[in-house]
DNA sequence: CATGAAATATGCACGGT
DNA sequence: ACCGTGCATATTTCATG
């Protein structure tokens, strides 16, 4: 396995705050969880290359670049068989419009969530994307209405 | 409105490569999308202005954290009235377990997106938390058994 | 943990397209 | 109207002691 090298306390502390902002500097990190700038560095640096913290990124408003719809879409595949799976898994990774893509317990049922510019682009999703791809069986849509709750910090 | 400044080209760039690498430094991003640090600054400032670019955050990975256990939660609500709503919504914003919330289209139906350490603590959220909100008329649990992506980066 | 050299960020003025 | 250049200063990073 890859990861479990043992986070402490100011691990978490310094997780938790690059969660909230990225782009922190050094310094100001340092301070905000009590330490000096640096064994804070090299505690990032230590969690970088560990794993913990596998990149950064900007957080950008959909609406504001013209991704107006955004649908939950579950799949079942009508086969299961590791070539059927691999098929499947193996193109949605080339679908940039599919954001996430996770197997849940039970069938072989995967939830995607979608990202498109408007009901146009999303019914040219589904046409040209979903059903260029082997093997589903079936399809079912939730479009999301609205957006109550959208964090990037995880619970730590 | 808050947001419909026009994005062209150069913005969109600079925008994906934001979301690849939130740390990109102003001199690396310049040269990534072709133009000198001056302008590139400006623009970054002015999508982060304009809300475009609403923040940056580490990306980090759950299991590293201790954080096992995955799950997309569909509730109901039993009645639709603007409290109602409001009251749920508002109990969502304050549970950290919850990391996404949705509204969909059609019913009142919610999709959360909750991430806790394992069984025992999520047995503990959906009795601490959610049985500790009131309106909700059901609630189906999909335990996430396996993530084939999870993207960061918008389609754009 | 502290220090200092190198890199970077930031603001600004000016000229060019 | 926007980009590029050049420059001054403040800040940050990072390797060393």
């Amino acid at each position: 396995m890859a990861s479990e090298r043992s986070i402490d306390s100011k691990d978490r502390q310094i997780v938790r705050a690059l969660q909230q902002d990225g782009r922190l500097s050094n310094i100001d990190l340092a301070e905000r969880v009590n330490l000096s700038p640096s064994p804070c560095l090299r505690r990032v640096r230590l969690l970088e290359e560990g794993g913990v913290i596998q990149g950064y990124s900007a957080v950008v408003d959909p609406k504001a670049v013209g991704l107006r719809i955004t649908a939950f879409i579950r799949i079942t595949l009508a086969r299961h068989d590791r070539e059927a799976v691999g098929r499947f898994e193996a193109q949605v990774q080339t679908i940039d419009e599919i954001l996430d893509c996770h197997l849940l317990t039970g069938e072989a049922d995967y939830l995607l969530r979608v990202m498109v510019a408007d009901l146009d682009a999303y019914e040219d999703f589904v046409r040209e994307r979903l059903h260029g791809i082997t093997g589903i069986s079936s399809i079912t849509t939730s479009l999301v209405f609205g957006t109550v709750k959208a964090s990037r910090a995880m619970p730590i």
